[in-house]
RNA sequence: UCGAAGAUAGCUCAAUGGUGGAGCAUUCGGCUGUUAACCGAAGGGUUGCGGGUUCGAGUCCCGCUCUUCGAGCCA
């Protein structure tokens, strides 16, 4: 009977047949010890020369890494192990000897392996990351179809910007002159709130950004809540709510994936409602209190401001600081409304504030989220899309939401391979999605 | 875009300005509990590209290309 590794403890001492490829072999004279992987696991087998036939054993001796095999045997318990299975071999059917296959047990370099991404898949570690990034988002679905949330797409084609055009991506669309890639479906999303209550999108977007750091990729993948009636508090209850469900399962489901990446479950377990909110005034104060300086670059180096000046945004070194006294995600709120986007509401008794919220991932893995409630007065949003230099016509069917039974409504952005990130404990971003688009890499 | 480091065998890396090596991978042989198995042998190189200094350059100098890490920008 076929079964997947995954299940191979339900079949201890019985014969069953695996699918799957060679990932190493090691043989000791009469003994051979093949390991398998059919995608679901990994599996090492026993193949005793007296025990087998003179061609299974011959075939065994044929093997390459990686070459695919349908393998038949008895399931034991390994003889030194905990709950480690074995397959005791009879049989082998070679499906597919491999040529030298170019990824070792070995170590290899970074540039070596994303040239090479479409094999490095099948390696133990990339599998379970895959795993948990797909537990991540079926959790993200379940979170909001079992709280009234309607998944409403956003495209991706279209006509202007949301935040300028320098990060964005072009392309021909017929006699219609330029189409751009989406950087966000919030504008639609807020459409979709207004339709239908309570909405989410979840899908690619793009920024055409030169960022060459570990957090960046410029094809990345989003999920964004909109909410109508819900004002920037109500917004924050969701954050946490949501993300302390979605960390929980993911423990709870991807257990085994999470532990052979070596993550510290600990640290998660902390990822539990409510969490830290901080204003932005007082994250200022820790940052002045901790004497982080601004740092600017100037013609003949850097110049470094203190104590941190009210109304600049945050960088690295700022968000490290403010998030390492806490074990939780960190939201902090009301930002400087000069640096924040067009779209989000002024706080009625601060028109300097903007009512912002971004949540910094503990442990430095910074941002992963950013949201605010959005301005939904006409006027003010009128005088802000001017104040952007951003042309008026294009916005005529976003402003129509406020003209036509406008309501307070809120929402926010999450950067799925940034929570993948996070949760698996990657050094880089790179790992995060099956085939990472990078400024210096479109291939394979 | 800026800053730093780097590019040597299929891979990961050594090599004081003086005959380019090791481990792994590959091929062959050995081994009845291996697990990044081990032991023995063999094959494998235009030292990223172009120029310069020198009796002599992987090594020093200049230019270019590419990579990695960090910063900015952001999710």
């Amino acid at each position: 009977m076929w079964v997947y590794i995954e299940k191979i403890s339900d079949f201890v001492d019985k014969e069953v047949t695996i699918k799957g490829w060679l990932y190493n072999i090691r043989s000791s004279g009469k003994l051979m010890f093949p390991e398998l992987r059919d995608g679901t696991g990994l599996i090492q087998g026993v193949v005793s020369k007296k025990a087998v036939s003179e061609k299974v054993w011959e075939d065994f001796g044929k093997l390459t890494q990686e070459s695919s095999v349908i393998v038949t045997g008895v399931v034991s318990k390994h003889p030194k192990k905990e709950d480690v299975y074995e397959l005791q071999v009879n049989g082998l059917e070679i499906v597919s000897i491999a040529e030298p296959y170019p990824i070792t047990p070995k170590e290899h370099g970074v540039d070596f392996l994303a040239d090479r991404r479409h094999l490095w898949l099948r390696a133990p570690r990339q599998a379970a990351i895959m795993r948990v990034r797909n537990e991540i988002i079926q959790s993200i679905r379940d979170y909001f179809y079992n709280n009234g949330f309607i998944l409403f797409d956003a495209p991706i084609f279209t006509p202007n910007a949301c935040e300028g055009t320098s990060t964005l991506f072009s392309t021909d669309y017929f006699d219609l002159g330029k189409a751009y890639l989406s950087q966000s479906g919030q504008l639609y999303a807020e459409t979709g709130a207004l339709a239908l209550g309570k909405v989410y999108t979840l899908g690619p977007t793009f920024r055409a950004e030169n960022s060459m750091t570990r957090r960046h990729i410029t094809e990345f993948w989003m999920m964004e809540p909109e909410m109508a009636f819900y004002d920037i508090d109500d917004n924050m209850d969701l954050i946490e709510d949501f993300l302390a469900y979605v960390v929980q399962r993911v423990i709870k489901n991807k257990r085994k994936e999470l532990t052979f990446l070596e993550r510290d479950l600990t640290k998660l377990e902390k990822i539990v409602k409510p969490f830290p909110r901080i204003t932005y005034d007082e994250a200022v104060e820790i940052l002045i209190k901790k004497d982080i300086p601004l740092i600017r670059k100037t013609a003949n180096g850097e110049e470094h401001i203190r104590p941190f000046p009210w109304g600049e945004d945050f960088g690295a070194p700022h968000e490290e600081a403010i998030v390492e006294d806490f074990d939780k995600p960190v939201m902090v709120h009301r930002w400087p409304s000069e640096a924040k986007a067009f779209y989000m509401k002024r706080d009625p008794d601060n028109p300097k504030i903007a009512l912002g919220v971004d949540v910094l991932a503990p442990e430095g893995f910074g941002e992963i989220i950013g949201g605010s409630q959005r301005e939904d007065n006409l006027e003010f949003l009128e005088e802000r899309i001017k104040e952007h230099g951003l042309p008026m016509s294009e916005f005529e069917w976003y402003l129509d939401l406020r003209r036509y039974g406008s309501v307070p409504h809120s929402g926010f952005g999450l950067g799925i391979e940034r929570m993948v990130s996070w949760i698996c404990n990657l050094e880089h971003i790179r790992e995060a999605i099956p085939y990472a688009r990078r400024p210096n890499r479109i291939r394979p």
